[in-house]
DNA sequence: GTTGAGCGTT
């Protein structure tokens, strides 16, 4: 079949956009969603019926209606978690405006090509916003690029966009982030990233990318190399990771694990005595998601991101513990799990293929979710609570910057 | 074969 182009708009009425189709005549939903991020799905007004009908979607590719495509236009699907509550939005920018987070700050560019020089930054950088500082880093003798660099804009809106994509510098594929240094106690970047177990080996991050859009934006993939049988999928929003959390799901006919990231081996610079007041919250309560199947959830008030004292912080134990019921007890006792040095992003290998990310995360949505640091899964090592008060709880790091 | 890179000489 000829490639054909199908018309794809926001709206019903809005103006549509062409989309390519692939040879055999479907559609992949990372084609759809690299013109409108975070698309989870089609759906079509039926001539017939005067119906929606939705486009069927089989692991990340859309395939024609009966007639074929046809020139009816094809209107987006967004997740459902993509439409927050307006108290969570106003939660979150509160939480925002109080931290004064509108300020700009050096973002670390990381995976540059050694090529890449200070001008070339400043060009490619430049058409985000005005840029009043970038750096290569380099090895003091020989002068050799380290592969990162920094850059700063005037404009906080720059730096917003700059972070929430990823960028094609000098023919590769670059992060940027907030650095480590700059990453503070009650950053709300809570997990969203999921652990992927018992993966195979045919899976690609295009293929983990095109069915894990399904339940939200997918702003990165990574799979280690060699190959070791798990990979890592992150979200850009956070309660969609957390929401999928104890899962299995088959992927490519095989049955996969989805459970918490872990944060990286890193993370020193805030340790455990100061760690308790960033958040307070039930990770894996809440989110609804559109998805087939089985739900571990629970409502449960939400608390936001203050500060909690320590009596506070038993009150509430106390009463998350009455209402898991056993599950406090349970969880008695729990490994404590050490933790050193630092900590980074995304994928991409220094050599090669590396994997690509679309869209605009959003931070600071988040301050209703926040969890227990970097709890395990609930069904096998138990809930991340403990009966003892205090050191437990101080024992975990928490996972910034994962 | 179930937990991933890299973070700033001044």
């Amino acid at each position: 079949m000829a490639e054909v182009y199908i018309r794809v708009a926001e709206e019903e009425n809005e103006e549509p956009m062409e989309i390519p189709s692939e040879d055999d005549g479907t559609v992949l939903l990372s084609t759809v969603a690299a013109q409108f991020p975070g698309a989870c799905g089609l759906r079509f007004r039926s001539p017939v019926s005067q119906c929606m009908r939705g486009v069927r979607l089989v692991e990340g590719v859309l395939h024609a209606p009966e007639n074929g495509w046809g020139n009816v236009v094809y209107v987006v699907n967004y997740p459902k978690d993509n439409k927050r509550k307006m108290e969570e939005i106003d939660a979150s920018s509160a939480v925002k405006m109080k931290r004064g987070d509108m300020k700009t700050s050096d973002l670390i560019v990381l995976g540059l090509p050694w090529k890449t020089s200070e001008q070339d930054l400043k060009d490619y950088f430049s058409t985000f916003g005005e840029v009043i500082m970038v750096q290569v880093k380099r090895d003091a003798k020989t002068g050799n690029s380290k592969g990162f660099g920094f850059v700063r804009f005037t404009e906080y809106e720059a730096q917003e966009k700059v972070i929430s994509q990823r960028h094609m510098i000098d023919g590769r594929w670059c992060d940027c982030k907030l650095p480590n240094s700059k990453q503070g106690p009650d950053e709300p970047l809570r997990s969203r990233k999921v652990f992927v177990g018992r993966c195979t080996e045919d899976m690609t991050t295009d293929d983990l990318r095109q069915f894990f859009m399904q339940y939200g934006e997918v702003t990165d993939v990574f799979i280690p190399k060699p190959f070791r049988a798990f990979a890592f999928v992150t979200f850009a929003d956070d309660q969609v990771a957390q929401s999928l959390c104890g899962e299995d799901l088959i992927i490519k006919g095989v049955s996969v694990h989805i459970s918490n990231a872990e944060p990286k081996h890193g993370n020193r610079q805030f340790d455990r005595t100061t760690r308790f007041g960033n958040g307070f919250g039930a990770q894996a309560f809440g989110s609804s998601r559109s998805g087939l199947g089985s739900s571990t959830n629970s409502s449960l008030a939400n608390f936001g991101s203050f500060s909690l004292n320590p009596a506070m912080m038993a009150a509430a134990q106390a009463a998350l513990q009455s209402s898991w019921g056993m599950m406090g007890m349970l969880a008695s006792q729990q490994q404590t799990s050490t933790s050193g040095s630092t900590s980074s992003g995304t994928s991409s290998s220094r050599d090669q293929s590396q994997s690509f990310s679309t869209g605009n995360s959003n931070y600071g949505t988040s301050s209703a979710s926040l969890g227990w640091g970097t709890g395990s899964n609930s069904t096998t090592t138990g809930s991340g609570f403990s009966s003892g008060f205090g050191s437990s709880m101080e024992s975990k790091s928490s996972g910034w910057g994962m």
